[in-house]
DNA sequence: TTGACATGTTACCAAATGGTTACCTATATT
DNA sequence: AATATAGGTAACCATTTGGTAACATGTCAA
């Protein structure tokens, strides 16, 4: 079983997506044939990574006639950031000191 | 040529790595041994995930004695937070009502 | 100095990942 | 109805990744 959690950071993994999300970020409401033209890859390569990135919940898509609209959904990457970062942002505040303090005490 | 962001992105990916993150969050200064108790692989595995997370930049590491001491670093996720969530952030209280708008005239 | 302990290196293997080609389905447009 | 366009599926392949065992090195303690 793969937790939530774990498909957003998966997908977040690959350079390729992180760039689609980029373009969509830039400019959203995007086709797969649009997106194609922008990555040095074919059709069925991007439209993976946009199944994997629809599968986090990073985007959704939206069915247009014949063409699918692509869009950014940010929620997933802000639960992140409330599990992980502010963890380390008050790690930072607290345990970096803890640390300078052990390492001089050596 | 694999990139500071990619590095840390990939180290991210995998669970047993994030949890040893938790695990030197929850209690920074562990050695090898420690951290090889709390998860259920051999040494040589945990040691491949933390060389992973060292070069990413996740992890500082000192050597004391025989022991090697493990230290979380937040700064390389802080950067991530920096660059990417704060544009999602922004993008949400725009663009999501962008796309209410145009599903709507749809 | 011998033995135990902590970490490191090398070589190897199975599974997951990222990509392809070939073929198929659905919707416009004329 | 015929043709072009947009997207979807299936099968396949090379590389990367996550893990192992076996062996080596360095340090502490009796």
């Amino acid at each position: 079983m793969t937790t939530d959690d774990d498909k957003v950071f998966r997908a977040l993994a690959d350079p390729t997506r992180r760039f689609l999300l980029d373009l969509l970020f830039e400019r959203e409401g995007r086709t797969l044939t649009e997106l194609e033209k922008e990555v040095d890859m074919t059709r069925i390569g991007v439209m993976k990574h946009l199944r994997i990135l629809e599968n986090a919940g990073l985007i959704v898509s939206e069915r247009s006639g014949r063409s699918k609209l692509h869009f950014l959904n940010p929620v997933p990457i802000r639960l992140i950031h409330d599990r992980w970062i502010d963890k380390y942002t008050e790690y930072r505040s607290s345990a970096l000191v803890d640390l300078k303090n052990r390492l001089e005490n050596q």
